[in-house]
DNA sequence: GGCTACACATAGTCTGGCTACATGTAGCAA
DNA sequence: TTGCTACATGTAGCCAGACTATGTGTAGCC
């Protein structure tokens, strides 16, 4: 997939993920992947900083760990981050028909 | 519509609604709004650079004409735009199904 | 002792659409 | 004749946001 495409539609993946689950943020890429059949290959620069966006935003929170001495944090919808997921399929919805829209005719 | 979820959608619109017609830029902005119900508004400093960046790509061709007093450059699409066209569909049908599916599920 | 997988994090870069601005014609209304 | 709106093209510079590169550290296998 062309670089850039994901602008503007990285939170609703990480909302989409983390909807229903509570995964930490390497679990949270590998799900991705599976998710698309490896075609979402997100580095963790790119995930690390946006879940802590996420996170201040208000729409996930965290806590700590500890799995087999390793330490990990653990990400899950919030109340608003759930009505935030719910906009973002919304705005998705618009989104694809605008551009199919055009791009079909 | 948020802002940034165009990225890297831009071409693919401006090479579809060339499609089979020739427009200069002004109209090409009039053609995107109608053909998505006013909600693609794009701005001049948006669509211009983009025109001449996709015909030094080769994927258009423009010539100057005079129409009542007022100078326009009109864009055709290139054999090889209509090829990025293709191309830029396919593209398209892979992203929506990747993002959708995450989202979806 | 070295390698790979797991796990988190940040500084800095770079792309590309957007804002703001500049320029000019045509036509209508006050 | 002045001003306004629609038409029409263009550029310089900004800025958001994903990505690259890099750093740290543990667990477990060979």
């Amino acid at each position: 997939m062309k670089a850039d495409t994901l602008r503007g539609h990285l939170d609703a993946l990480l909302l989409a993920v983390l909807d229903g689950r509570k995964l930490h943020g390497y679990a949270i890429i590998e799900a991705l992947q599976l998710r698309s059949d490896g075609a979402l290959d997100l580095p963790t620069g790119t995930v690390y900083p946006a879940l802590r966006r996420l996170e201040r935003a208000g729409w996930l929170a965290s806590e700590w760990d500890v799995v087999s001495g390793r330490k990990r944090r653990t990400y899950r919808l919030t109340r608003s981050g759930e009505q935030a997921l719910a906009a973002e399929r919304t705005e998705w919805r618009e989104f694809t028909a605008v551009i199919g829209g055009v791009l079909g005719a």
